[in-house]
DNA sequence: ACCTGAACACCGTTCAAGT
DNA sequence: ACCTGAACACCGTTCAAGT
């Protein structure tokens, strides 16, 4: 059922072990000689990464500790702070985590054969998802960006943050001139493609985000929850004119239909 | 320009300082006789959660701890802790005043001079005026519902919350079932009351939080903030079908006059 | 009946000493 | 070159001693 990300770790996210090595010389020797344990500290800092997200996930955010972490792992604080130099710089690690597995999912959801309008559901379809299996990470984006977090973030990983976001931003852009292209959507005058992607990232993450952590509530718990990130969107998106309209086309067959052929025993990435 | 809130401390807040007086027979009297107490009380928990709201909106979450919140009072540690239990309690709280800060916005806003769909607005105004000028006590609401928070708050203060978030709730459907009576809005077939209702939440929620906790972004900076909720809530607005839709009335217009006549140098409240 | 602040257990972070 | 865990400063919470 749960599609599995990050099996082979990328490499290139180990900034942090490098970056005390200026010399031009040196680097490239360092580097290939030491390929194999450099791969091995990947390996090690998405363990820890699994570790304290299971930590945040059963103890909440606040209650969440490096020594808790420390105590959970087989490494030493030293260590961990070799990989993190801050429990803040954790959280960003975390959103950057988070941030991929986000733009994996998306890229997978965007192969959805449909028109344009069910493309876009079939997005949101994933990012729902994401936000449900993953809560914990799902939030880290929202509180990667606290000021608290970003003034203790390595600079390194703030950076790589920012690619990432605008990575999924164009991704999203993407969307939206396809189907200004074909004919679907037309903007309204005075309209900006920019306004109308930002429209739906607050409708989905608004409808995400409160159906996550205000789930406990009566008026929430009343709504059909696999059903209300959909609905939203029908009214966002019919409100945009993007055609067909949810008069005109089954969306909640799409809707089924993008679970069942995208997101269903599929070993996808 | 800032309404003021609160001037006037309620009593009925002070749940925590009379909670083990069970005997009714000694009640009423003491009562009586402490009335001047209990206000000066009630006026000490006021006083803390405003030095408590300036050190978290400028040190955040993570920074902020029971001890600046007593070298920065006049109380001792003992004291503040016969308000709040516990430090998540102390958020509890001012979720509760940011609920009630809300609320006393939005029945300002309801006063709106306009069409229902405008009446909306004028709510949405509201809910983006407190965002933007008290993005803490904003923030409270979602991070109360935190587990982590809910576990450590006091069951008076869950209590509150829990009839304060029923009350805004409650008013926003008196929004639409007026829509609904006046013909401006019609329910779609299948369409709930509750599910719009919930949209324009999400929608509201999304679009404050992500301006208001990622404004640093790209995609969000180059966006005129002052107009954003507006665009926003006509997609959505006009994907219900409330009427008079965006392109049959000025909404800009609209929006420019809430911020004059409701909230430039009125002493309301 | 309420206030106080010393006291305690715990947490984030560092760094001298190891390998 | 990297790892370790003792050590330190700080934080949340309590409670015996005051008034």
């Amino acid at each position: 059922m749960t599609i599995r990300h990050f099996n082979k770790v990328d490499q290139s996210e180990m900034s942090f072990f490098c970056k005390n090595r200026s010399t031009k010389e040196s680097k490239c020797i360092i580097r290939r000689v030491s390929a194999k344990r450099q791969q091995a500290i990947a390996d090690r800092e998405a363990e820890l990464l699994v570790i304290a997200e299971q930590l945040v996930a059963t103890e909440g955010f606040a209650n969440f500790t490096m020594d808790k972490l420390t105590n959970n792992s087989s490494y030493s604080k030293g260590t961990i702070y070799n990989h993190f130099n801050s429990k803040e710089d954790l959280i960003s690690a975390l959103c950057i985590k988070s941030l991929k597995k986000e733009l994996c999912l998306f890229k997978h959801a965007a192969t959805f054969a449909g028109n344009s309008r069910e493309k876009c559901l079939a997005i949101l379809y994933a990012y729902q998802k994401h936000a449900f299996e993953d809560p914990t990470l799902f939030m880290c984006v929202l509180s990667a960006k606290t000021p608290a977090v970003m003034e203790k973030s390595s600079p390194e990983r703030l950076e790589r943050q920012e690619e990432l976001t605008k990575e999924v931003t164009q991704f999203c852009d993407g969307l939206f001139t396809d189907a200004l292209e074909d004919g679907s959507l037309v903007l309204k005058p005075g309209a900006e493609l920019n306004s109308l992607v930002f429209a739906m990232w607050a409708m989905s993450f608004g409808t995400n985000a409160l159906m996550v952590s205000a789930g406990a509530l009566d008026t929430i718990s009343r709504l059909d929850n696999r059903l209300a990130q959909l609905d939203n969107a029908n009214l966002l998106l019919d409100g945009m004119g993007w055609h067909p309209l949810s008069d005109q086309w089954n969306y909640r067959d799409t809707w089924g239909r993008i679970e069942q052929q995208l997101f269903t025993n599929n070993p996808a990435t």
